[in-house]
DNA sequence: CGCTCGGTTGATGCACATCAAAGGCTGTGG
DNA sequence: CCACAGCCTTTGATGTGCATCAACCGAGCG
């Protein structure tokens, strides 16, 4: 109880739940539970019947679908105050259509699939917060569709753009701890090509990568890299 | 007047309306007009300030953005009852992320935005089709990253499968027209591309096409095409 | 001390893009 | 009615970005 009580804490920060109060919160959040993930754990896999949903607390998730060839393709990294399965609980039986991974120890807040269709579901700002979260979702995807022609140092640099959004302002070091793998499986190419790119950019000092935090020194350099051809 | 009574009787034999009564149709769709839209004709443009959303009645559109070297890339084909710009609308201040375009004449049911926050969204089952709606519209987008490694040949016979699903059991006819071009922005490759595949496929007596109608007559090959590998 | 994991580099090949040219078809204006 | 422009399709020749394969290094770890 005293963790749950912790993760409403947390909770009462994140913009999803404003204008929510305490005792609101311990409702939405009943019967709900912080799992902790290790490093590489699996949350739920593709294909589980979809048992419950939830908002990730600390450190990060990557959501991956396997592709035909066996390699997996990451189609999302949800980061905390991130809710996620929201959309495939809200249809009824429904299996999980992405296997979700701990990018490192992180801890995620685990809800009843009920809670949605009950107490969530009567929660018509609450509603329109999370069909806003699928919106922008859909909208990175999108973008995503839009760079596929362009070269590969185009998408690169247009992911780790994007995953500075989530940074407070004027920090350039991206939260989320990353492999060049991890990168590669996002954008659809392999890590020789991500990294033959990304190691160039290190030699020019446009980022500058330790323990896999990505410290994007050039921000100038990579929007001039978007804008080029 | 009698064109929005038409569109309402229209309306009502689709999935997303059931359940409501003509005259809760009448309601929704309040202030709309029915617009008849020319073979490439513009519904509104990337940028345009949103100030209506819309179901397609006939014909289809295709949704589009400018990459940066100019091309268009398809990321949705809205064909009869589509609701389009819905979730757009439910945001404040915004606008279209995307190009309509008319493929073919077509009939669009515009209504105005101030719809959307007031009657729609009072109905609270509506919501969540529409929910449903934009989520399954997702789960395509991200099929289609999964896919970004693979050949060609698949992509296109992904695509061509996954537009079957918009017809009536047993009819092998795609209702869209579509030219190469189409199908080349929206699979993300180069027109002659998508030809050599397709003039292939027809030889085999896979396809066939005549007036930009595909008829999909080996849809077992298909399927073969997209397990390969 | 072997093991796995992440990063790196070079050599080779292929699936596409790109460029070029041409023919049919439709609509439009002189 | 013809000329002309745009659009759609097709085919061939040529080039290239990136995948693939192969090998190697350092670091953490049971």
């Amino acid at each position: 109880m005293t963790a749950l009580d912790g993760a409403i804490t947390e909770c009462m920060g994140l913009s999803i739940f404003s204008g929510i109060s305490r005792t609101g919160l311990k409702e939405l959040f009943h019967g709900g539970q912080v799992v902790t993930s290790a490093h590489r754990e699996h949350l739920f896999e593709v294909g589980d019947s979809a048992s419950f949903f939830g908002v990730v607390l600390s450190g990060a998730y990557k959501l991956s679908k396997p592709s035909a060839v066996g390699e997996d393709v990451i189609v999302h990294f949800s980061t905390p105050g991130d809710v996620v399965a929201a959309f495939i609980i809200a249809m009824p039986n429904t299996v999980y259509p992405v296997t979700a991974i701990a990018m490192g120890p992180s801890r995620f807040l685990k809800l009843p699939r009920e809670n949605y269709g009950t107490i969530w579901k009567s929660n018509l700002d609450l509603i329109f917060k999370i069909q806003n979260l699928l919106s922008t979702r859909m909208g990175h995807l999108q973008d995503e569709k839009v760079l596929m022609k362009a070269p590969l140092s185009q998408k690169v640099a247009s992911l780790l753009m994007s995953l500075l959004e989530n940074n407070p302002d004027g920090e350039t070091t991206l939260r989320l701890p990353l492999t060049r793998k991890e990168i590669a499986d996002s954008v659809g190419a392999s890590v020789e090509s991500v990294i033959r790119i990304m190691s160039e950019w290190s030699k020019q000092g446009i980022i500058c990568t330790n323990e896999q935090h990505i410290n994007l020194l050039k921000i100038e350099k990579l929007i001039e890299i978007l804008r080029e051809h």
